[in-house]
DNA sequence: ACCTGAACACCGTTCAAGT
DNA sequence: ACCTGAACACCGTTCAAGT
């Protein structure tokens, strides 16, 4: 009986999993994993590298340092961002707060992004994508040239900020009952302060440590930074 | 000749320079030491204490740890603004631009402390004193009390972001020249993207990249948060 | 009571050596 | 060409031991 001839030569040789070689795909895979997992703190390189079964020196042959990752980290998140609704121009100011609840969607799902897109420059594709709209949606509303320009700059960092904000706070590993703990003590703390001195954090303890849930908080930034954009419209 | 009264009893003893205790005090004064030379990244238990002359287990005694230290530095930023006009209700809104530009200045003044203040609920007396300010001011603009709390929370965010921003690009230790450079090859960049596909980051490619110094993009951003927050006014 | 040295469990990055 | 072990120069925090 003769050999059939797909029979390898050698068949003695096992498969002996040879490792996918490593890519910057994979490795950006990897690191949102951890991202996913353990928050922005956890991203280490040596992490990442074990995550991948090898050590922290292979991944420089692929990603230049740290700060480079953390970009690619960005624009995965960037490509999260879903935005299917044609651009309406009598509605632009509604679709405008709709790109900024889409943007905070997309860094809570991937907490600890926000720390690595707050110096960046998004210049992939997808935040391209993002950009055109919202200068799209701006100049709908008659912006300026440079109004809208400088919106773009300014919508991004807002979103950035609070996401920001939000993965420091949850970082401390509080339960929401500590959180609801030390929002109380915070309001207790504001109401007992010298009313002479300070009569209108007394006076507004309550609604100061309202809305601690943080949507609130974002819908009302989204409002005022909307209906700023709205005031700078030329009226022709 | 008998001996001088206030001579001491054991003059061989040497004043042995005995190290001047530590307190949270010379704690803070140092890590400010370190930030103002390195930035918020230099700022280590180690580096502070090694500025002190000690280890860095000495520091615990008196800092609860890396996070309550950072807070010190956010308080001592927040002493550092002044804001001694007299609140004028007709001038709310220029009142509340000045105190923003203010708050920029005292983060600007201690580069990193802002990457301290993101996370952190300012309840120093100098912090209770600005948030008074505010209140003071946009009451005086007739916002609701929920929208003054809010706001109360939306713009120190927004300040803070702005100079957090800026010292994550300082960190790179780029000259001007290497600011101006990536400048104009971002310029290049987004004026030669696809038209068909971009037609507005590509039209506005030049206001886009212009005001990278910061201040004019802060006062529209500041102008913007001013005018959105006076459209939230009760129209009595 | 306050301070300290030494240790523990981590970092990002480099580089010579291997395949 | 790609990968790796080992090393370098760092971290924050703890703790037993000293004064």
């Amino acid at each position: 009986m003769s050999q059939s001839p797909w029979q390898p030569i050698s068949p003695a040789k096992p498969v002996r999993e040879r490792k996918a070689p490593l890519t910057r795909e994979r490795i950006v895979d990897a690191a949102m994993e951890v991202l996913r997992k353990e928050g922005y703190d956890g991203v280490s390189m040596r992490k990442v590298a074990q995550e991948l079964k090898t050590g922290p020196a292979s991944l420089y042959a692929h990603v230049a340092n740290k700060r480079e990752l953390d970009q690619l980290l960005v624009e995965r998140a960037n490509a999260q961002m879903v935005f299917d609704e044609p651009v309406d121009p009598t509605r632009w100011q509604e679709q405008l707060k709709a790109l900024m609840r889409e943007m905070l969607r997309a860094m809570r799902a991937n907490p600890g992004v926000a720390r690595a897109a707050i110096g960046a420059v998004p210049l992939g594709e997808r935040a391209l994508q993002t950009t055109e709209r919202m200068l799209t949606l701006l100049k709908a509303g008659n912006l300026p040239d440079q109004a809208a320009a400088w919106a773009v700059d300014l919508i991004p960092l807002y979103v950035t900020a609070v996401a920001f904000e939000e993965t420091v706070q949850s970082a401390s590993d509080w339960t929401p009952q500590d959180v609801e703990e030390f929002v109380n003590g915070l309001r207790t703390f504001l109401a007992e302060q010298p009313a002479d001195r300070f009569p209108l954090v007394v006076a507004l303890a309550g609604p100061l440590t309202s809305g601690a849930s943080g949507d609130e908080r974002f819908e009302f930034g989204i409002t005022v930074i909307t209906a700023g954009l709205a005031a700078l419209a030329d009226r022709t």
